[in-house]
DNA sequence: TCAAAAGTGTTCTTCGTACACCCATGA
DNA sequence: TCATGGGTGTACGAAGAACACTTTTGA
């Protein structure tokens, strides 16, 4: 039972981009103080005595990286007491999505880096964030069964492929191409443009859809049943 | 940015228990000290300085209650700054399932009272532990699409349309029988015996069912598909 | 004999899934 | 003309959803 209690409270963020070329990457720092220094780590930080949760979250991710982000999820609170060898912290896990090349990035005085590693090739990282982002990326591969996702992901007109892809990088696992089309295009919240991709290499281009950002978020909200 | 930090860190737990003549019930104690002494509240209190997180909920919830359970899952932190009136608490909650008889409920210290009540029965409790409870709620109406569930909740042996009746109760709508069974039955994790329930009232006695232990928690592991 | 609860099958529709060939473009 | 990636349809099987009458028992 507590004597008088002496815990920390942190926030840490597992912010997920995707570029076609990169895959489905993480955002990452390095940090420059102890414990850990010169480590890549999760951003993230104590949070203020009178700081809403997400308000943490979103200022250390601003500080740490220039990063801002309109989404962001509460993913499991992490506890053990030997997580942090300096003092017990518990961490408040955030999750959230952002197109990489929207912002550039930044590092500032408590982050000596920052930059983006692909989620198959993120290495051994400070404190217990290896598990974090596992969890972050079981959460998302399940999300993605019954909500829409994308529309934070992609550019605003896209080729029907990289939808393709963004799903077969977070599912890390092959998809049918008709029956994916078929499915997506039933539940509406893509509109075809006239406009056609323009190719970097060889290939037929593909027609650019578009995000009907009113149906995707009602679809959001309601959830779908989105076995690929 | 934080100063000296000063938050103190709590769990809570929204144990949830079933009886046919009760529905589903959520476990509440009545607070005897400031602040909201005299009001019904979660379970739950501060996390000692070397203590996990679990270990603090199955210790305030034996304490308070008198109740163990072996299986707790978090929930979800609240941390709203103005939660608590005194000073800023953080709560880590929980949620897990028990049978109802299985314990005698006893008061302590901390509290005057602990009762069950059903969910739909529920006043204006202490904090933010309404907020907490409905999302308790929801995670078990979703989590009961791909987990199954009954067998921390029903006695050894009962008839079919016990769990029926639970899974009308956790969804809060009616179900078809026919198409219930047909499911359950499909997934293999319920055995017939070759009893017969003893009946209170007039009716046709039903067989009663016990749980395939091993592939009840099998299934539990791998996921289902339980569209009811 | 009536009221209460249990037991039981069929049909329709929807959805998932497997699968292969032609088209447009740049090199 | 070839390599690359885009575009498209069908057929089968599984599963969900709707739906009503008979049986057993206690009162």
């Amino acid at each position: 039972m507590p004597g008088l209690q002496d815990i920390k409270v942190a926030v840490d963020a597992v912010v997920f981009g995707y570029t076609s070329k990169e895959g489905l990457s993480v955002l990452l720092i390095k940090r420059n103080i102890e414990p850990f220094k010169d480590v890549w780590a999760l951003p993230g930080g104590l949070v203020g005595n009178d700081e809403p949760l997400e308000d943490a979250v979103q200022r250390e991710l601003k500080e740490e990286t220039g990063v801002s982000i309109n989404y962001l999820e509460q993913l499991y609170s992490f506890g053990n007491p030997n997580r942090d060898p300096r003092n017990r912290v518990i961490s408040i896990t955030y999750y959230g999505l952002v197109k990489p090349d929207a912002f550039e990035l930044k590092a500032d005085t408590d982050a000596g880096d920052a930059r983006w590693f692909n989620i198959k090739n993120i290495g051994q990282l400070a404190f217990d964030h290896n598990d974090i982002i596992s969890a972050a990326h079981n959460r998302l591969k399940s999300k993605i069964l019954y909500e829409p996702l994308g529309f934070e992901l992609l550019e605003g007109k896209f080729p029907f492929s990289e939808l393709e892809k963004l799903y077969m990088a977070v599912l890390d696992r092959p998809i049918d191409r008709r029956n994916f089309k078929k499915k997506v295009t039933k539940f509406g919240f893509l509109e075809e443009t006239n406009e056609k991709q323009s190719l970097d290499g060889a290939g037929r281009p593909g027609n650019l859809f578009k995000f009907n950002e009113e149906k995707y978020y009602q679809l959001k909200k309601d959830g779908i049943s989105f076995e690929i």
